[in-house]
DNA sequence: CGAATTTGACCAGCGC
DNA sequence: GCGCTGGTCAAATTCG
């Protein structure tokens, strides 16, 4: 976990996810959700995140307080300064990794959402395809990669329980979406008030 | 039978 | 240079 842009912690007794928010995020990030963006985190106080994921940042927090935090990761391109530049491109073979010859890497911003939930698999609304599937260092829990299936889509998402609280679950995003959600959720009304109110900083 | 998942292999980046 | 780690590929397998 790393190279986040922003991580949101969202706390839900029920299967409905977080990453149904994401997911819409994703899509309007560019004109919303710009609290992430790397240009104001200098005066977001830190936070220690030294166990799990790293050079995290706090940068908000729920009134309720217990734990619904939003942070921001240190590590933030200089070209993803907007979310507007996150637009799915296809990455070929020889850029897997945003990787230009002669040029700085370039890296998609990526989004974090940490749910408090049951299952490891939440229906956002969107159609994934698992593509793989790796043992995460300090954490017991594999962490799971899914692509959008739609096509020319390129939306990525990383799914990854947390070892030291089994039960949340952390869903990272990369891209946006560049077609409509397929499903409605039942409470996706109620997801994006706690967003907003997330994002009121 | 097509779509989705599983899983080992492969590759690149990074720290030492 | 080497080993570790994260991310992706792709063949095999499972599922609907």
């Amino acid at each position: 976990m790393d190279n986040l842009d922003a991580i949101f912690h969202y706390s839900s007794s029920s299967t409905s996810p977080p990453a149904a928010v994401s997911s819409h995020l994703s899509l309007n990030m560019s004109n919303r959700y710009s609290l992430a963006d790397h240009s104001n985190t200098n005066h977001y106080s830190s936070y220690d995140q030294s166990d799990d994921d790293h050079d995290l940042r706090l940068i908000g927090e729920n009134e309720n307080g217990v734990s619904d935090n939003i942070f921001v990761a240190d590590h933030v391109s200089p070209t993803t300064n907007s979310f507007s530049n996150c637009d799915g491109s296809e990455l070929n073979t020889a850029n897997k990794l945003n990787v230009k010859k002669g040029e700085k890497k370039i890296r998609k911003p990526k989004y974090a959402f940490q749910t408090r939930s049951q299952v490891d698999i939440l229906d956002d609304g969107y159609r994934w395809r698992k593509y793989g599937q790796k043992a995460v260092k300090n954490n017991k829990f594999p962490r799971s990669y899914y692509r959008c299936t739609q096509p020319g889509c390129n939306v990525k998402k990383q799914v990854q329980r947390l070892s030291k609280d089994e039960g949340v679950v952390v869903t990272t995003y990369e891209g946006m979406h560049s077609h409509p959600i397929e499903k409605s959720t039942d409470n996706f009304e109620h997801i994006l008030t706690q967003m907003q109110i997330y994002s009121s900083c």
